[in-house]
DNA sequence: GCCGTTTTCGGCCCGACTGTTTTCAGTCG
């Protein structure tokens, strides 16, 4: 796939055209590289189908870029980008990563200094050198030197389960301030996305400088990046960069649905404005100096032709503003559905507390009804059960569920999955059980084929109700293993085959997408915690999120069922 | 360089903040 390159090559190229001060040329150029970066497609295989015509009509793509993209296909060269690059051989890239660093600055430091990449501009900002330059200062050496500091501390994305508690906690807290009316975090923390790169806070209030003041001087700061009137950058101690901003009441719509996003989403949502000759940004949805809607954000999106707004956790521009505006929106599963929990690893093997334990917090949770499903033999690491051990643990649950009357304990097991597709436990044993769940946890590096057809036999035993985190990958730590997903969704939806969505906020497995293509097959999921003690059992609520991305519905979903139905519902 | 049931030519988002300056350039979201 070459689309990382191209991508790449135009964003350099929209660099370097701002180094020389052309105008809008860049943007275009940037844009472009957004789309192509986010496209699910390879841009070699969309040539291939209809030449640049084809390529055109990706959307920021015109015939110039097209060309290029040609060029590059072609000959593994874009001239244009080679002889521009020519004059500034630098990293573009890398240096326009450090906060405060853009085009300017890097012509700047190139053409007065030499300076290439992050090193040689650390290695002269600890000189001093940077403060001798044109327009810049003390304190723009400063900001250069710990924009540094903060890139090599990491940065990057963090996942959800890692940010939204404190998220919420520095909400609650915003909200004691005098004056505040209401908080909300928007951005990709409000879509829920599996991955938080901000966070966006923002805050309704008639006297601003006092919720700034509080902001910046909260104890997680780390550094104030800017302190306005009504905005505050900060970066937290935890790493991750915070934006709040403070807006009157009168626009706190207009606000949420701008911060919210996606990108993608509100360049759709702002074409509707435009079609009928309003505007809408930030502030509102205006018609010249009149504000038509800005107060809530089912205002705003009513008076666009959507009588309900497409809930944060779809908002993607993937199909849910047709569906709005055709009143054809899904009614997503809500946080409250679930019954019961049907991934729990106990004290038995790598799970931290008692079958018990585990127990009496599904009652405090409120459900009916939960499975315990310890490892098995092969994965030897974590004392697995073999047969016999099984049996133990289904006459242990006989004896653990006299204490409960709410709470159905089911008996499961997570069953590994062995190279030739046949089980660690033989189907004598998996019949005693309630609920059983297969996965792969070893030779992550089959072929394609050999992977997908390994899971596709073991979702081919009658005994096996379930496909414990079908694609195995480790948010930012492991590559998902490869399977066929397409041929996965076929075998579950031809042998009865439930799916799981893995709420753990490392696995989030299945993804969005893949919920979304097994939904549109008739396939059912589960959603699970994957919990290896108490309070990991609060995960439901990322798994919930995720099957909401995947435009699930309470129906699609089989643990929102009593537990009769839901038993029936299984192999 | 892209885009168009207001235009195939003439528009492209811009306000907030900082730092280096005496009125503005650069960056960010």
């Amino acid at each position: 796939m070459k689309n990382k390159e191209i991508v790449d090559i135009l964003f350099e190229l929209a660099e370097l055209y701002e180094m020389k001060n052309v105008p809008f040329k860049p943007r275009a150029l940037e844009r472009a590289s957004e789309t192509i970066d986010s496209l699910g497609e390879d841009v070699a295989d969309i040539y291939k189908k209809g030449g640049i015509k084809e390529l055109q009509k990706i959307p920021g793509v015109g015939l110039g870029i097209a060309e290029k993209i040609e060029e590059y296909l072609k000959s593994g060269h874009v001239k244009e980008y080679e002889s521009m690059k020519k004059k500034f051989p630098v990293d573009i890239r890398e240096l326009s990563s450090i906060e405060g660093v853009g085009p300017k600055h890097i012509a700047l430091l190139y053409q007065k200094l030499k300076i290439k990449n992050v090193s040689d501009l650390e290695k002269a900002a600890k000189e001093g050198k940077l403060r001798k330059l044109p327009r810049m200062g003390e304190k723009l050496e400063a900001k250069i030197l710990k924009g540094i500091e903060f890139k090599h501390e990491g940065g990057g994305r963090f996942a959800l389960g890692e940010v939204l508690p404190l998220a919420r906690e520095i909400k609650a807290r915003l909200l004691k301030v005098k004056g505040v009316e209401a908080v909300e975090v928007a951005g990709s923390l409000r879509r829920m996305q599996e991955t938080i790169g901000d966070l966006d806070f923002l805050a309704v209030s008639e006297h601003p400088k006092a919720v700034a003041d509080f902001f910046s001087g909260m104890r997680e700061v780390e550094h104030v990046y800017a302190h306005g009137e009504t905005k505050v950058l900060v970066r937290l101690k935890s790493g991750i960069d915070a934006d709040l901003i403070i807006l009157p009441k009168k626009s706190f719509g207009a606000a949420l649905q701008y911060f919210t996003g996606s990108k993608d989403h509100n360049v759709e949502v702002r074409k509707l404005a435009i079609k009928k000759g309003w505007s809408l940004n930030e502030h509102g949805l205006t018609k010249g100096k009149k504000v038509i809607a800005s107060a809530t954000e089912e205002e705003i999106y009513g008076k666009l032709g959507m009588p309900k707004a497409p809930p944060p956790e779809i908002r993607l521009n993937k199909g849910e503003i047709e569906a709005a505006l055709a009143s054809k929106l899904p009614h997503l599963i809500e946080y409250g559905d679930l019954k019961g929990d049907l991934q729990i690893q106990t004290s038995w093997t790598d799970g931290k507390n008692s079958i018990e334990e585990m127990a009496r917090e599904a009652e405090r949770l409120g459900y009916e009804y939960i499975a315990i499903t310890d490892h098995t033999r092969s994965l030897a690491m974590t004392g697995g059960a073999d047969e016999k051990k099984l049996l133990r643990q289904i006459a242990e649950i006989d004896k653990v569920q006299k204490k409960f009357k709410k709470v159905k304990i089911l008996k499961g097991a997570e069953v590994n999955i062995m190279k030739d597709g046949s089980l660690d436990i033989n189907d004598e044993t998996l019949e005693k059980l309630d609920v059983v769940g297969a996965a792969v946890h070893s030779l992550f590096n089959l072929s394609k084929a050999e992977q997908t057809e390994r899971i596709i036999k073991a979702m081919e035993n009658p005994n096996v109700d379930i496909l414990f985190h079908p694609t195995g990958r480790v948010i930012n730590k492991r590559k998902p293993y490869d399977v066929d997903m397409e041929k996965i969704i076929k075998a579950a939806k031809r042998t009865g085959t439930i799916l799981e969505i893995d709420g753990h906020p490392w696995r989030l497995d299945l993804k969005d997408e893949h919920i979304r293509m097994a939904r549109e097959a008739g396939v059912k999921m589960i959603i699970d915690t994957d919990a290896h003690s108490v309070p990991e059992m609060s995960y439901l609520e990322y798994g919930i999120a995720q099957a909401r991305r995947g435009w699930c519905e309470k129906k699609d979903i089989i643990n929102t069922l009593p537990l009769k139905e839901f038993l029936k519902a299984l192999k």
